[in-house]
DNA sequence: AAAATGACATGAG
DNA sequence: ACTCATGCCATTT
């Protein structure tokens, strides 16, 4: 494990710009760093953000449904559907409801 | 070195 | 409107 994981570092780095009480999708995340189809390697480094120093709000990532896709690797429960409720997001079914209203766009942000 | 896998996205039927 | 098939780039076996 080197530490050259520069994808993860700039997905990382995304992820933990997104505000509380919103939420980002892998296609979007993907594109601000330059991956416009990267959105696997998105959910892969997620896959390997379990442990980081910086608690990486995963939990704010999630398909462009709006579905909590990984919501398995959070907790055994709906520990990540329930992370979210306390952010503010409107969680229902594992879905997050106002999708559009709490989408949050890395690429406005950081000024692609 | 090649093939398989993965917390997805998009297009076509 | 829904389901099936392919693409994508990096990591792992």
């Amino acid at each position: 494990m080197k530490d050259h994981s520069d994808i993860y570092d700039a997905i990382y780095e995304i992820v933990r710009k997104i505000p509380k009480g919103r939420v980002s999708t892998y296609g979007h995340i993907a594109a601000a760093i330059g991956m416009k189809s990267g959105a696997r390697m998105v959910g892969y480094a997620m896959n390997h953000c379990h442990g980081l120093k910086p608690p990486i709000p995963a939990q704010r990532v999630v398909n462009r449904s709006g579905l909590l896709t990984g919501k398995a690797h959070f907790g055994p429960g709906d520990e990540m559907a329930e992370l979210l409720k306390e952010e503010g997001v409107l969680v229902k079914d594992d879905q997050v409801r106002n999708f559009e209203h709490v989408l949050w766009d890395p690429a406005v942000e950081i000024g692609i």
